[in-house]
DNA sequence: AATGAATGAGGGTTCATTCAT
DNA sequence: AATGAATGAACCCTCATTCAT
């Protein structure tokens, strides 16, 4: 990965996650990267190629975000870090993760299967804890995640840290 | 508003929904319709505006979705026809709410204000219900149900009656 | 056709001949045409869509300039019509008989389905004279004209006249 | 001559041929070679080069297989050598001889000048047989090779060995 | 000798938009 | 109101070529 190769996918992530992957031209990208337009092509073949290379390492950085949840062995905890996980994202990743929600909607990119370990972590956290439908609970407290995340990416004026206390309380952690 | 304008949107709604507003281009828009390029321009001023002619009829329709639930005395009522929202969508609508949901993305055009008179009326169903903190009760709420109506437009698997079931358990309604 | 479809084609067909299909971009068409290059594409859909245009025209005159010779009841003057075909080109269409030949060799376009009217013409032509093998005498009598032409459009200091004299006399005419 | 420059011309003759010189780019020439795309510029200079280097073999074979016709002192016998030439061409060679008559079209290069020593040798074979128009025989002749060359080279279904016997015996030979 | 990163110009094509009819 | 020809800018991408290593 040489120096100019990371500088385009720097300059990428930022203009698709800002304006959108259609609405940002290559040679755009090649300008903000400081690059000739033509090395985007040469590295990563074409601009579907660019924007997988970006993905990849998001994947990555989500089932690293899951590892700590996943391994956790006492129910509780599972919950109490789903629910603290949206202020986990540092301020300087907001534009990969804005990335990621704007793509499940622009490229109709589902979201389910990377979510499928946290999925499966937080099912049997609630069983152990004797909920009546731990599935669906499941399914329940990742769309108030999902929902949570969205809304803080999205710039809403909610305040992330209040609604993860009211979570946490509803959960009686 | 002539028949052609009419068709205009119906195929601007469907593609602009299932493709993204900027993947669509005027001319398949056009073409859809069945109806000459120029036309577009002659009704709608530009893409754009053929845009904010979808979405003003999706204000309305938001409108007077939420009217019954503003409407409503009863607290727990309020409540009630919030959590089962999403369940009153007509699947011939699907396209319309899908866009009203890509839009905000890839437009980042923020839904708050839209959803300003359903949180007034559900932080108020909350205070009567002597919830400790009404406002964010109100907003958690409609963070639910956009990731419950998010999750359904985005053809996740998951089984809304049932997720409906449960948060009116939680809620004990 | 419009009046710019014309001048599409008469400068794509100058410029194919005299540069090759791949060596003339489309912006140098539409410069000589005096055209945007946009059209171009609105009208011939791609750039293989304008060669085909201009193609579809050479069949139709190939096919006129045959009908004398097939409809030729008369063996001898059968023979003597295709010997002397190419001094019936005339110096204006140059460029597009040169096309013709430059592009079965660009983009290995076979010619031997356009000249099969002619071919059986002349094998018949050879039968009634009772030549000995009349199939090979017809592609015999082809290959001459078709090196003639060749020789002729590619600009040899060859004489066709005398050329043709030589043969007439040769087949005894 | 270096193994890799070698590698390169084998490579390039054989895209050209096929593909024609300009619809061949250097880089697929590199690839096909297994050379690095640079490597073409140090040795050729640029594309024109290494089209030249490949031209040049094509002069010294062609002298190679006319030598034999010229230094005949019999008259039928440089005719029957003429006319038998295609025949000789090994079908190994066939890249190498399309491309040169490709080249005739695509890039205009014209044969005549190539073609002296032959016309030379066949004006004197029928001047010494008393033919009426010596060099109008001779440049038939080569017409009709050349003809049969391009018909062979071309893919065409006509069947060269017959061709040649045809025109043998017409010459009486 | 050989590589592979890098470039700038140009490739064909699509785009939103305008205009005469 | 409606068409369809026409445009120019921008699109993604490929090209031949250069240069540091």
């Amino acid at each position: 990965m040489t120096e100019k190769q990371e500088k385009i996918l720097q300059a990428a992530l930022q203009l698709f996650a800002q304006e959108g992957f259609h609405a940002t031209s290559t040679s755009k990208v090649a300008k903000k990267a400081g690059v000739s337009e033509g090395l985007i092509f040469r590295h990563f073949g074409n601009k579907e190629g660019l924007l997988q290379a970006i993905l990849e390492e998001g994947e990555n950085r989500l089932k690293s975000l899951f590892v700590e949840i996943v391994m956790e062995p006492d129910p509780k905890e599972v919950i109490r870090k789903t629910i603290e996980m949206t202020n986990k994202i540092d301020v300087s990743d907001y534009d990969f993760w804005k990335l990621q929600f704007k793509l499940k909607w622009e490229l109709e990119i589902s979201g389910d299967k990377k979510m499928e370990p946290l999925n499966m972590a937080l099912t049997n956290a609630f069983r152990k804890l004797n909920y009546e439908s731990p599935e669906l609970e499941a399914q329940l407290l990742i769309l108030f995640i999902d929902g949570l995340g969205s809304a803080v990416l999205k710039g809403s004026k909610l305040n992330p840290d209040q609604m993860i206390q009211l979570l946490l309380k509803k959960y009686k952690i």
